[in-house]
DNA sequence: CATTAAGTAGACCAAGTTGTCTACCAATAT
DNA sequence: ATATTGGTAGACAACTTGGTCTACTTAATG
């Protein structure tokens, strides 16, 4: 990716991140930027394809900060628990690669792309798919029958969105450690 | 409320629910309401003020048939039970009065108004707060020490947002009934 | 050397945004 | 009877939207 197509990319995001992506107009992502307008529309044909390549940018940022930080855990179990204090770090700021914590960008783009079919919504899926299956390779180390596992797994995924949601619209920044030991309650069973 | 400004509230909130906020204009609305444009500035001085309205409108809609539903519960401990399956029809279509699931309108308008200090913020806040309240009463009648009672009146309302936004994002209908498990666990400890 | 890709500034376009205003109508209340 | 309230249709203003385009510059590459 060249330089300028990057700067467009994470400057855009960093707005959408902060304002809603309805909210930010073309020419706003320019000025910030410090970029022309015809440069933008030679990397990106539309504001929604400067849209996608937002949500991969930060699909690949948030990965990688997962990854990372779910292999520190001692053993499997304790991945699940490791999430969730990852989660506190990102909620109270604790976190440089994520940036001030606004929600969940993916949450937030399908609450302004409703459309299952269109593409960004379909992104968003995408993301979302990614880190339970992280999480999935952490939970089938200790539950070998595979629906148990499955379904301990998308329990934790809808734990984890409850928190970020509620960090961020309740503005409970504790969310993700309030639900440490439910999460231990349900990991312990197996 | 005067006939025409309910209209113009219930037309307004149906779209927003749909297609977000910002993406619906004023014109767009006084088209669906068959309303003229004088009309619905007489009642409403701005737009955020509309927007305000319909927040309202559904938080007493969203209430309602959440006490309701609680209420049929035998006791007090299955009144978590029951949230979850009222839950449940609502992603299922199964609830008239709410209508077709788009997911919550609090947590998509607070995708959209970022600004706590912002009424619509304020405002989404307050209809969580609400409803956290009334779960509440319920589970301080199963556990008499305050602290307890009110975390796991809170753990049970982040997993009720998580179900939420998991069925939004990622269309997993049953999101609901996935945690059903996990909400017995919590109730039958106390 | 010549071509091509990537960049600049910014004018321009059609459409859409919120919000105001005129001119008129109909019912109701003092 | 007259004033007020709530309503109509729609023109209009001021601005923003996504997107195109011209004219020019710079740098790398075959």
């Amino acid at each position: 990716m060249s330089d300028k197509k990057m700067i467009i990319t994470r400057t855009a995001l960093q707005l959408f991140i902060n304002k809603g992506i309805h909210a930010v107009g073309i020419n706003e992502v320019i000025k910030q930027s410090k970029v022309a307008k015809k440069t933008l529309y030679h990397h990106f044909s539309s504001k929604d394809l400067l849209i996608i390549s937002t949500l991969e940018y930060r699909d690949q940022l948030f990965m990688q900060w997962l990854e990372q930080r779910l292999s520190q855990a001692s053993e499997a179990k304790s991945a699940a628990i490791e999430l969730f204090l990852a989660l506190d770090d990102w909620f109270n700021n604790r976190v440089t690669v994520l940036g001030d914590f606004n929600g969940c960008f993916f949450i937030n783009a399908c609450a302004e792309y409703k459309d299952p079919s269109c593409a960004i919504n379909q992104c968003c899926k995408m993301h979302k798919a990614n880190v339970q299956n992280l999480l999935g390779k952490y939970v089938d180390q200790f539950e070998a029958d595979k629906n148990a596992a499955a379904l301990l797994t998308k329990q934790l995924c809808i734990l984890k969105e409850g928190a970020i949601t509620t960090a961020l619209v309740q503005r409970d920044l504790a969310a993700a450690l309030k639900l440490i030991e439910v999460v231990k309650l349900l990991v312990q069973r197996h």
